[in-house]
DNA sequence: TGAGATAAATGAACGTCATTCATTTATTGG
DNA sequence: CCAATAAATGAATGACGTTCATTTATCTCA
């Protein structure tokens, strides 16, 4: 029997169906039904939901810009690669936690990423042992600034309790003259800044 | 009817069955069990497992320390709440995506950590307005250095892919003499004076 | 051409969950 | 002491992921 589709539909039919419904409508049976087949049809192609998971969750990293890296100056390709990765995460949260567990093994489109950033880093005359570190902090400043990127615009209300936290509620207001005005993407850039530059240090022979 | 258990009850019982079943032991008829009462009974106190959940982090909040703002230095300060932070978290990955997107309102271990951070910002010269930005930084760092905590030591290896990516390969060799060596509390503590140096530069008159 | 072998799809069935609801039971305040 | 209220019960519901025996189509090769 001709398959109706391989991994490579159902991972399309994955992306669509989040894009449309989030990834609470993210289901086997609305995948199937997406596909116009039943769900079981499905276990013939993955061998469970999370495998759909990391289908996808490979394919989004395909989409992660890392091309400033022979190209770019360090600093800049690295805010590139950053932003890039954020903004494509940021709406892909529940994927977060299975990426940051996932081995790379088998995961090609990931190891194509983490070579080039590796590249990019010894071009820029960093010391063998620190990249792989570094590029793990700067992934886990990215993963959780993804989250941070779906915060709503009211998470610091500190609401009946702002008697008792007078210097947080001031500082929160000191931010903008909207009641609640989250700094997501101005503290995104403010540590990126501060990373880029404490990591930076790390070179021994900067180019 | 008396009660037989109120918030505080199940927020006790919820930690003490995360701690000995995980997360995926966390059910609604397992933590009614645990209280010996009828699932349905815990819908007096709790509108949802959400909420349970809403109870078990502002309890963990309230285990991170935060006292070295107001004695140590504040890069030390810092530090200190950072891997506090961390250390707690990377035992309950799955309240991070709820953390980082619930309004503080009415979390009152939450907002007394915040304000002793505001404080301690304050004290080291911080302006105003740069506090909570670079508050948010910090938390998105711990948040996903806590994910990294979880990953398992071969989630570097590159397996049969090891020829298609030689520098990431070696980068990752370069870290030790076991196989697989994963670099989560390096990378913590690289980033993290990394974000210490970059953000305490911010201040205007530092103490 | 035709007979396996194989890959893929089906539909019914399971087990697990969170959640709801009508009802019963205990406690408390006036 | 009665009425109001708070809490617990057990049955039922509806998603959901997954399994499995069976059927159906396609491919291979003699």
């Amino acid at each position: 029997m001709a398959a109706v589709l391989g991994q490579d539909g159902i991972t399309a039919a994955a992306l669509e169906l989040i894009s449309k419904k989030g990834y609470d409508g993210l289901t086997m049976a609305a995948l199937a039904r997406s596909l116009g087949v039943a769900p079981s049809a499905l276990y013939n192609h993955v061998s469970s939901k999370d495998d759909v998971l990391k289908l996808v969750e490979e394919d989004l990293m395909s989409k992660v810009d890392f091309g400033g890296f022979s190209t770019l100056p360090w600093e800049e390709s690295v805010r590139q690669w950053a932003y890039s990765y954020r903004g494509i995460f940021a709406r892909h949260t529940p994927l977060i936690s299975v990426i940051a567990v996932l081995p790379v093994t088998d995961a090609p489109q990931t190891l194509a990423m983490y070579e080039a950033v590796t590249e990019g880093f010894l071009r820029a005359g960093f010391p063998e042992k620190q990249i792989i570190p570094s590029i793990v902090a700067l992934e886990a400043y990215i993963f959780g600034a993804a989250f941070d990127a779906n915060a709503p615009a009211d998470i610091f209300d500190s609401g009946r309790l702002a008697d008792s936290t007078p210097h947080f509620t001031s500082a929160v207001r000191s931010l903008g003259p909207e009641r609640n005005n989250y700094p997501s993407d101005l503290a995104f850039n403010m540590g990126l800044d501060a990373l880029i530059t404490g990591l930076g240090a790390l070179r021994t022979q900067p180019k």
